[in-house]
Formats: C-alpha cells, structure tokens, sequence
DNA sequence: TTTCTTCCATACGGTTCAGTATTGAAAATT
DNA sequence: AATTTTCAATACTGAACCGTATGGAAGAAA
C-alpha cells in the first residue's frame, strides 16, 4: 500500500536486485516453489512486463538468486569468523549461536531451502558446495588455532555446520524438558577442543 | 511397460496404499512439488479417475501421505533401538550410521522433504514433531542405560539427529580430505558416553 | 518541441494442474 | 443370466502460471 504510492511516485523504477531481493523474501516464506514470476510481481506490486525487462526468464532469475544467496552467505561467514587471536573460541561460539537462536527468522528458511531444492538442481548443488566449503573452511582455521589437529578440525566443522542445519530441521519444543541445557551441552561438545 | 500389461491383465487394481506408495517415491524424487495427482497417475499408469475413487482430493492424499510416513519412521526407529542388555552403545552406532551411509537412497529424500515442507504446512510441522519425539524417547533412552544422565541424553539425542539430518543437507564432498575419519570422529564423540 | 530510450502495463496463447461429471467395463452378487 | 457394485477412462471447467507481442507513459536527448 505505501509501497504502491511510492512507486507510482516514480521511484526510479525497479532493478534486477529488488527483483531478486523480493525473490528471496519469497524463497524464505514460500520455499522454491514461491520463486514465480507473476507471484513476484504482485509481491513487488508490478506485472510480468517489468520481470521480462530486467530478466531473461525464470531460469535467469533462479541463477541470479542462487549466486546473490552464495555472496551474502560467503560474506557473513568471513565477517563472523574473522577473530582477532586469542578470540578464536568466542567466534565459533557465536557462530553456532547465529543459527540456533530465532534471529535467523528469515535466513534460515532460505538455507534449508536451498539445500533441499539442490538435491533435484545442479545449480543449487554446485552453489551449496561452494557456500559449504567456504564456512567449513573459515571455521576449521579457528579450530587449528586453537590446538586442534587438521583433521579433528574438519570433523569439528563439518559437526557444527550439520548440527545447526539439522537442528533447525526439528521439531522438538513440545520434548525437550530444558532446551537452553541442551544447546549448551552441545555447544560445549562441538566447540570446546582440550588443548 | 512391464506395470502396464500387469494392469491391463486385470491385477486386482489400486487401492489407497499404492497411491500412497507411489506419493512416497514422488516425494522422494521430486519433492513437496511432486505431490500432484495427475502426475502420480502416470506414475501408476493410470488416470486421474482412479485417484478420485480412492481420495476425496489432494488434501486427503497429503494427509494419508504424512501418516504413513510417520508410522513407517516409528517402527524403524522402534526396530533400531530395541538393543538387547549391552548392545546399546552398538544399537546406538547402528542408528548414526543408518542416516550417514548411502544405504537410505530413499528416506532421506523423504525425511528432508517433508521437513522442509513443515515449514509452511501445520499438518507436516505436527508429524515431524511426533516422529522427533518418539526418536528422542529411544535414543535417550538408550543414552540414559549407557550411564548417561536424562540431560546428557536428551542433548545426545538432539546432537544426534540434527547432526545425521544437516549432514544430509551439506555438499562437502569436494573439500572433505578423509570423510570416514571424520564420520568416525563424529559418531565417537555423539556416541561414547564416558562411563 | 520532437524524438528516442527506458521501463512497465495489457492482452494473448499455451501449458499444467485440481476437481467434477459422465460413461464404461469387469467382478461380485443375486 | 440379470443386476448391482467396484473401479477406472474420458471429457470438461477453471485457475495458475510461463513466455511473447504490443502499446504507452515518463524522462533524456536532440
């Protein structure tokens, strides 16, 4: 509604980032089966005239928010493990923590997603590789700097990274007695490597 | 070809729980979006007159669908985690590696699927939350015979599904340098309770 | 002002799908 | 054998969607 009168306010129009930015606002509440194109365009209170303006088609789209995704995943992980020495243990805490908490209301719809949209698309499985080698990357550095073996620190990775994308994938408020208990008894599990 | 003849030569035609069969091997193919009625149809070779016959609508499918499922998850969970005196720390191991190994070519795409999907639909959210629940109440169980407190255990139990579900999710098989030695690592410290 | 470029609206055809109505054929029952 | 019941094929409506073609309005350029 404030939207509609801004537009008609001639806002310098639509670009190819606000389409992909609705698109992925759909992608979060609707799953892959939200990215389509008359459904966007009511999203974005346009018609189908603008998307066939600044995309090829729909398969153009998917590809542009498949890598718009993959950048802005890369650039979260880079900015939360880029720990000053010393801090390296608090940085893989507070990377567990960015996901098992509620604050990624929209990111983790998209991430789970994604994920289950690339076991049927090459795309989304070479994008998910990519995104998955960098974080596992990143956080198996921190792990080496704090004693950890190379490959105890792969493990260690590879155990956070499931642990937070699965246990975003369950449904276990109604069973678990004391939720806050548990995620520190696996917080301390994954990220506490003996020196 | 061969299912075609079968059916013209009067096989004693579907019922409910072909339908539902085949909705489970869409499911598991093509996703929450291969859940389409005359979709399945060709994949029974029949037509949609049959569907209508046996379901009041779509909706019906997707509910008998979700029951099924979660009937054919609690009796594997049920059959995995009725160790003998013992052989729970073996029972429990068996459970990591059902999920880890390659054996579920099936289930797992069924398992993701319908979680994915319970993000949006409150009749899959309720499943997925039963089914959790009762694999909680087994593992932990077992957790707990093995000298592990009922806290520990839950939180094992927890650290065990998220992480066999995620690990399903991730596409690191470019950059895992040894994928065994980090399975063995990982199911070692979920499943070694330390006495 | 006129022309051109940018961006979007509208209208159209084609496809896929849900659901209904009707018909038909084999099986079971009488 | 006649009839009823069971199950599936066919044909249809309507909706949602992709992609195209065309026209039009606003701003920039001439």
């Amino acid at each position: 509604m404030e939207e509609k009168t801004i537009r008609k306010a001639r806002q310098p129009s639509l670009d190819r980032s606000a389409w992909i930015k609705g698109a992925l606002a759909a992608l979060s509440e609707e799953g892959h089966a939200g990215l389509r194109v008359e459904t966007l365009a009511k999203r974005l209170n346009v018609t189908k005239g603008s998307f066939y303006w600044h995309f090829e088609d729909r398969h153009d789209l998917v590809g542009a928010v498949l890598e718009a995704w993959k950048l802005g995943r890369i650039a979260d992980i880079h900015k939360q493990t880029a720990a000053p020495s010393g801090k390296e243990l608090a940085a893989l805490r507070h990377t567990l923590e960015v996901y098992s908490t509620s604050r990624n209301r929209k990111g983790l719809p998209i991430e789970l997603a994604v994920r289950e949209w690339a076991n049927r698309d090459t795309r989304a499985t070479a994008i998910v590789a990519e995104v998955d080698a960098e974080r596992m990357r990143c956080t198996a550095r921190l792990f080496e700097k704090l004693g950890a073996s190379p490959a105890e620190a792969t493990a260690r990775s590879l155990l956070l990274y499931a642990y937070v994308f699965g246990f975003s994938l369950m449904r276990c408020d109604h069973f678990l007695p004391n939720p806050a208990a548990a995620k520190v008894w696996i917080a301390d599990c994954i990220a506490c490597v003996s020196t």
